[in-house]
DNA sequence: CAATTAGGGTACGGCGAGTACCGTAAATTC
DNA sequence: GAATTTACGGTACTCGCCGTACCCTAATTG
């Protein structure tokens, strides 16, 4: 019952080759992904699940890391930036969205996968579009909304600068082992840290 | 060459128990974990290298980890606090060291227990005395002079904001997988975020 | 219709975690 | 100081899973 293979195994099917049998492998490993995690994605499993063997897959993917990142990727999704009019219900929602997103099951995939690239630039590389980097843009876009209104310095869009809100928040999981950040740590973030450091601030004489 | 057992094996030596065998398998793996890091590990080395098997350990530790860990603490070190002055030299100063430490062989096996807790709670506590909430008392001391002196803004000390400059240098570490954070990074987090958020600031007018 | 390329089937090597016994030395109890 | 309990030492084994190696065969190429 946990199998559904693809392709029957010894049905009078047609042999899959190159981008048809690359989909079907990539599709089987985000199935695997999401029912068992990064932990439970065994290539066996995959191999099994896309009706095709570990071959077949190691032709495409060097190892088990590379090919959870590429499952995951199909899973990404981009970020909209709130635009209610006010900075800090902005940033608030910007930050509550992360908290749910690396609350939910997709986010705890990424962490399992961080952990498991655990430093190696390239991999990680990969994993920072959709985590970090472009994290970044709708931080500045709401800043630079801010900045227009006069609520916020433009020295505030600084990349780190701007992020500086969903860092706090990914350390809290990073560090702290929680499931999910209380909404307390997400305000406390917000108007201890990130406002203050956002808002315009007359030049500190000296 | 890779062996060093600290019992000879068939000499006329008494059996060890309790106490001494637990120090014994400690600084085993306390070895084993500066040789190899975390990765190299092995429950079948530390035995052997302590002189024992690995019946031993697992009725010490609950597996791999936690012994890693309890040999991590072993090499745990506290941070004494800069005193030179001025705020700015202090807070460079003690992110210096941060990024010193991580950059070393310790801060990699540090990251690489962080990497294998992966989100693990009560493994992970085991670990912030060592890396985060014990860093944050030299922060708070270097602030509390600091608000002293008239540089810095009560509302700095409290411990999210104290530690922010340590947390975002963290992330480079965690995020990029960059072995060493480059000076400018420091010098970076400290003038655009953590002075501008920790000094005097008059009170926003709204 | 050859020749080449890529999948399928399968088996295996290797490694390391964790477990299971069993005999024996040390501590504990009386 | 003997009997009992506890803990170590030795060893062997299971299990999971990654990664690799063949060998045969279907699809593609020309």
């Amino acid at each position: 019952m946990t199998e559904n293979p693809t392709r029957q195994p010894s049905a009078g099917q047609t042999r899959r080759r190159g981008a048809v049998l690359e989909e079907a492998i990539l599709r089987a490993a985000v199935d695997e992904l999401t029912e068992s995690g990064f932990a439970g994605l065994t290539m066996d499993k995959v191999a099994a699940r896309a009706g095709t063997n570990k071959n077949a897959i190691y032709r495409r993917w060097p190892n088990r890391l590379a090919l959870g990142i590429a499952a995951y990727r199909q899973l990404a999704t981009t970020v909209q930036p709130p635009d209610t009019g006010d900075l800090r219900s902005d940033v608030l929602e910007l930050l509550r969205g992360a908290n749910r997103h690396w609350s939910s099951p997709l986010g705890a995939i990424l962490r399992e996968l961080l952990s498991a690239a655990g430093g190696t630039s390239e991999l990680l590389a990969q994993l920072q579009e959709q985590s970090s980097d472009a994290a970044a843009a709708p931080w500045l876009t709401i800043l630079g909304r801010a900045v227009a209104r006069g609520e916020a310095s433009p020295e505030a869009l600084h990349p780190r600068v701007a992020t500086v809100a969903v860092v706090l928040l990914r350390n809290e999981f990073v560090v702290r082992g929680a499931p999910t950040a209380p909404d307390d740590v997400l305000v406390e973030i917000v108007d201890e840290v990130y406002l203050p450091l956002v808002r315009r601030r007359d030049p500190a004489p000296n």
